[in-house]
DNA sequence: ACGCATTCCGTAAACGTTTACGATCCTATG
DNA sequence: CATAGGATCGTAAACGTTTACGGAATGCGT
């Protein structure tokens, strides 16, 4: 309360300086926790700025010295996505900005446009130099997003895996443990001819599930049998086309294991049309535990996991790729498997043979 | 494809007018479509750039003429608003940037952390210079986040309707319309003892919802109780809560008009506890109309939008209150209300009055 | 041939910060 | 007392861009 209550327009650095009579490059210092400054003065430059509301214009402070101390967060706002992803990319936001605020940094998301190449958009960012790293999602199989970043020399992570070459930073479910133990479970309950759905081999996310599923049916010495691997759309019109398909086959299988909880719904309608009653007549497993999956009747086993905690581990994973953070962050783990728990519900409970 | 292949690292406007052995004035001209410079020297500057792949740094650009062409949605991405909105923020967006890619705006989401005051998080935005815009969320019943930008001057539009002083743009979905044809609905089905959800009244949803209810009942001589009020969290416990507390009722409801459709699970979980079965002992009607919804049997009668169409709207009141944009938006509509449209399910077809 | 308007382009000054460098003062040490 | 060295601060040069201003060249009418 030095000089009463209205201030003038805080212009910038400059007119703090001349209100305090101290040197511009003096309070600059003070204010970026400089050594070179009397802690006295720091107190008053603080104090200064505090009630005088500055805050560094950050155009003016990236311009300088070539930093944001922002971070990108780029999702792929397509309409299946929008569907099926349930929240998950604002709960994996809460889990990488607990661990970036204690480093001053701001997270902001970059939703591409539908109708935008995500190469492209992803360029204009780069070159924009609007943040410091990047956090990409959604990953392609051959993704030429992560040679762009690797080429411009911006630090990244990725949400989600990728075969690009050389050993880039990620984090991922570990798709691979779900889909074995729900055969596991399965076999165990006595099934042998077990159905799975994914999306198309092209997503990194189809090709690693059913590679997973494969391994683990010829791990209980089943036969791999491609009439098995429905191939449709992550939601509920793809479920219902999931049951719709394998209700034609000549040899009903007798589980089925869903890449997404939302497909459920469709498959339990088609199945039911079909005077099939699901945890019955018919096994399911669905893949990941959220909130609409618990609308289900009978409730749906599936995979639990806390994704706030995938953000964190992801957020040090970016963190020690950065140059300035890496002594914090000792590059131990580049990669990241994140584990499921399996959450029984009763989707699978009352097997009985349909037949 | 004029000199090969590899390019030198593109260092700036200034390499680029070396290249083209023009002047870096003019360059900068032809970029930014400005009239004083000949198309054909456009043309090659525009190729040229296009082949280095050379893209304004933003910060140089925002620095000089004090504006990044970068609009911002705040959003608040607490436990709970991620467990309710549904994607509801992906979907508004896809419709703000199909409005803001015509005049080369990017979106960016500005997700507050749960732990920050929105307020202070704003504030920090706000003076960090790094939007030209604001589209804030989840507006409170009195938000100083309004003063706040009134005072910095910078353009802003809320997704939410406000009591601040001041006629601030806004777009908000029509909740009185909901509720007033959840209780027509309701009434015409014979029901005089309605109960309805709605969180705390300091959020304007809670305020807003319960009004439109009392009004809607006087409209059909229907005495107001506030018993029949519910006042919980929007979440499959809230909706547990509701039900726990409408059974506890000396003299029972035959309705409820639940706020969140995820509220339907935990009430239907606790009636169905209690012997009774939604839409045939107890009429539910739902807000809004979202995937998981879908989930439920019987199916909830509830209200739908496009949200996407939302967001489309909600940017041109935003563009017609920025200056450089007023001209092609022009003021007419700076509040809108949205409609919706109701869903009949079956979770209040089968009315047979309680007892 | 002259004046004038028009078209195009180059020059240089800003925008707000950070930071290398050097200047000043003070203290300790010989 | 002389000097070294540390503590503290001021000065000025960058960072990359846009844009006001003026200059050169051209066209046109007289």
């Amino acid at each position: 309360m030095a000089h009463g209550g209205k201030h003038p327009p805080m212009k910038g650095i400059r007119q703090l300086a001349e209100h305090l009579d101290i040197s511009i490059g003096t309070v600059s210092r003070a204010l970026n926790g400089k050594p070179d400054v009397n802690e006295e003065t720091r107190k008053r430059v603080l104090a200064a700025a505090e009630q005088l509301g500055y805050v560094a214009n950050q155009s003016g402070r990236s311009l300088r010295q070539g930093t944001t101390n922002v971070i990108g967060l780029m999702i792929q706002s397509s309409k299946e996505t929008v569907e099926n992803s349930d929240n998950f990319f604002l709960t994996v936001t809460g889990g990488l900005q607990s661990v970036f605020a204690r480093h001053n940094l701001d997270l902001i998301m970059l939703p591409c446009p539908n109708d935008e190449d995500p190469y492209e958009y992803l360029k204009r960012m780069v070159a924009r130099r609007v943040v410091d790293a990047l956090i990409i999602s959604e990953t392609q199989r051959i993704d030429k997003r992560f040679d762009l970043l690797a080429k411009a020399k911006i630090p990244f992570a990725a949400l989600g895996r990728s075969l690009s070459i050389g050993q880039h930073p990620w984090a991922d479910l570990d798709f691979d443990g779900v889909v074995n133990c729900a055969v596991d479970r399965l076999v165990a309950l006595g099934h042998r001819r077990i159905a799975i759905s994914a999306p198309s081999s092209d997503i990194n996310l189809g090709f690693i599930f059913v590679e997973g599923y494969r391994r683990a049916l010829e791990r209980h010495g089943i036969d791999f049998e491609p009439a098995l691997v429905i191939r449709a759309k992550s939601s509920e019109q793809g479920g219902y086309q999931v049951a719709d398909e394998l209700l034609r086959l000549e040899e009903r299988p007798t589980a089925v294991i869903l890449i997404y909880e939302l497909m459920a719904i469709g498959l339990y309608r088609r199945v039911m049309e079909a005077g099939i009653i699901p945890g019955r007549d018919i096994a399911v497993v669905g893949f990941r535990e959220a909130p609409r999956a618990k609308f289900l009747q009978p409730p749906l086993t599936c995979f639990r996991t806390s994704v706030h905690d995938l953000g964190v581990e992801l957020a040090e994973i970016l963190l020690s790729s950065m140059p300035a953070y890496s002594h914090i962050y000792p590059k131990t783990k580049r990669q990241m498997i994140w584990p499921l728990q399996l959450v029984p519900g009763e989707s699978d409970s009352f097997y009985l043979k349909v037949e």
